[in-house]
DNA sequence: AAAGCCTTCGATAACGTTCTCGCTAATATA
DNA sequence: TATATTAGCGAGAACGTTATCGAAGGCTTT
């Protein structure tokens, strides 16, 4: 029952060397023969070696686990977001450690107060969207312990953050609508306070700007995230003064949840009412009339947001830095005026 | 920079008593009186004093990790169920580690080989649809790991396995598309192979047969588990020579799949076609008509499994068992014959 | 008063690895 | 030739915890 696993002790007596310089030898070069390293490998290969995480944990002071906080995994961009973490997290030897707020301030504060710091050696965070303060995350990382922020991050924090290029991808979003003869545009926006909301805002305002489109306060509304805030945000639109003819969502749920309202008060999506959203969810291509979209790289936010981190974990003095992915356009039907 | 944690020596020392004493007291009531204990489980809590996985692992040789291998994560009945066993392993102290085979019978082979056992106290698996040997879980096992099988199961594997009722939710499925007054009522399967695969179909055919209803083979397609599977099915069984009123599909992809196909043939969903899924995925109310399903239990069955898997890690001697979760219709409009 | 039994605790050895020393031998420098 | 330098390796401590063994002290029983 009890399984014996090989340790560098077993490789040491058949090699009749010492526990030192097998340990060396599966390491670094550093102070041992080439010959020697090669027999060791060759060995240690032979005798299918692995690595006990718990002693070079104990010493070392590390667990080899990373940490995810964030909102839900259970919509395609999250999903999608981990699936790419967990990519490079498992060819780097990592494990990952899920942890779920549901969206929720206090929930992610309880989780950092539980978490044993010291079983986890560096965070991946995407923040809630209800507001709080950020401070605990400070309290974290002045703990030594480095976090790497994707998509919705802390835009106070000094940390390394990875999102996509919302700014750009808004722009992108609203001069198409305008270029396919959109004039009078509303944005269903996120709860502010958010760096990508504001983010996505401000191309969204740049676009309008740019093209001398004005842009009535009544066309902007911030809520949450969820297709029914969509819903409703949608219904609030149709009661303006003078009302829009398109939508820019500032993500695919809301747009959905936009398209069910207009649908259910018989108003032509597309000829009377432009909608865009954001993200490129496979929903896009279910909902009839087909949803544009502009499409985030969430694969590579996922990707990239590990390498980072295991780069903060494993050199010393890697700096915080910020990257901004591209997005891309993808038309769809709900665009077209006809 | 570097932190400090207590240890149970620094309780040790403040309360000038041995280790030993100190870590009984926290552990069991074995051997220990009830006043130093409850000293040292105050002096304890007093220092914030959080156990050490990696020495704890060390001589109990563990790691407080479970294992999840899931064929993906981006749909979303994986991702609840993940959400579902985290919930539990949270509770309890264990973290999860995510291993995505992509539905690859190789890749899930790979990661069996490349896991390092000693890393992981025990395995959530739902297996890949591939066909292939199964023999690698059973070696595992015979080391010692105890596997709990959830929604995909290997059938010829002594082990635990939570699965909801397909068979019965079928059943109903089935039942209700003949009560709305469909007749010529179509299967479109996932592969063969898998057990709930089979049971979905033994319900189908059990209704059916109650019902005095013939089944034509043609009626019958086994594929995959995505849209375009659905969608191909579809088409193919428009060709039959007797073309059924009905399809019940193994899951909402391919349910919507099969709709999608549909209404690209203007073939009308509900009158001309009843159409019934299984899942209840939030698509089923985005896709247009609305669309009848058979819900899961997904984040019931993620718990459930979760618990067992760390019955059988703590108590010895937990025999294998399964569960059966029950499954619940969901009428909607895409089986409203009108 | 001796013998036996609990109860409670401490000393100490593990667990597998890395780190710090210090030693030897070989090579380079003077 | 004498002295530094260096490459290569081993001994042993350390990391935080649990397990084993036995000791001390108190109690009961003879």
């Amino acid at each position: 029952m009890k399984r014996h696993f090989v340790t560098i002790k077993d490789i040491a007596r058949e090699l009749k060397i010492s526990v030192a310089t097998v340990s060396r030898a599966l390491r670094d070069t550093y102070d041992v023969n080439q010959e020697t390293r090669q027999l060791v490998l060759r060995k240690a290969e032979e005798m299918n070696y692995k690595p006990n995480f718990n002693a070079t944990g104990l010493v070392k002071n590390s667990s080899h686990n990373i940490g995810i906080i964030l909102p839900t995994i259970t919509n395609y961009y999250f999903s999608t977001v981990v699936t790419g973490i967990q990519e490079v997290a498992y060819q780097r030897g990592y494990n990952i450690v899920l942890y779920i707020t549901n969206d929720s301030a206090e929930r992610e504060k309880d989780i950092l107060n539980d978490l044993s710091l010291g079983n986890i050696d560096g965070l991946l965070v995407s923040v809630s969207s209800q507001p709080g303060q950020n401070d605990h995350f400070e309290q974290i990382i002045a703990d030594g312990i480095p976090i790497v922020f994707f998509d919705r991050v802390a835009p106070d924090i000094k940390a390394s953050k990875i999102m996509q290029d919302d700014y750009q991808g808004a722009y992108e979003a609203v001069e198409h609508l305008i270029g396919q003869g959109y004039k009078k545009i509303a944005h269903i926006a996120g709860p502010s306070g958010l760096l990508f909301t504001e983010r996505r805002m401000e191309g969204f305002m740049a676009a309008m700007k740019e093209h001398r489109l004005p842009v009535k306060d009544e066309w902007i509304i911030h809520s949450g995230f969820s297709m029914d805030f969509g819903r409703r945000d949608t219904l609030q639109l149709l009661q303006c003064k003078t009302r829009p003819d398109a939508i820019f969502a500032v993500n695919d749920r809301k747009a959905v949840g936009a398209m069910l309202a207009l649908k259910q008060q018989h108003i032509n999506i597309g000829r009377q009412m432009g909608i865009i959203g954001f993200t490129n969810d496979p929903m896009c291509e279910i909902i009839s009339p087909t949803l544009t979209t502009v499409e985030e790289p969430a694969l590579e936010v996922g990707r990239k947001s590990c390498e980072f981190l295991l780069n903060h974990i494993n050199k010393k003095n890697f700096p915080p830095q910020e990257l901004t992915l591209p997005t891309k356009l993808i038309v769809r039907e709900s665009t077209r005026r006809k």
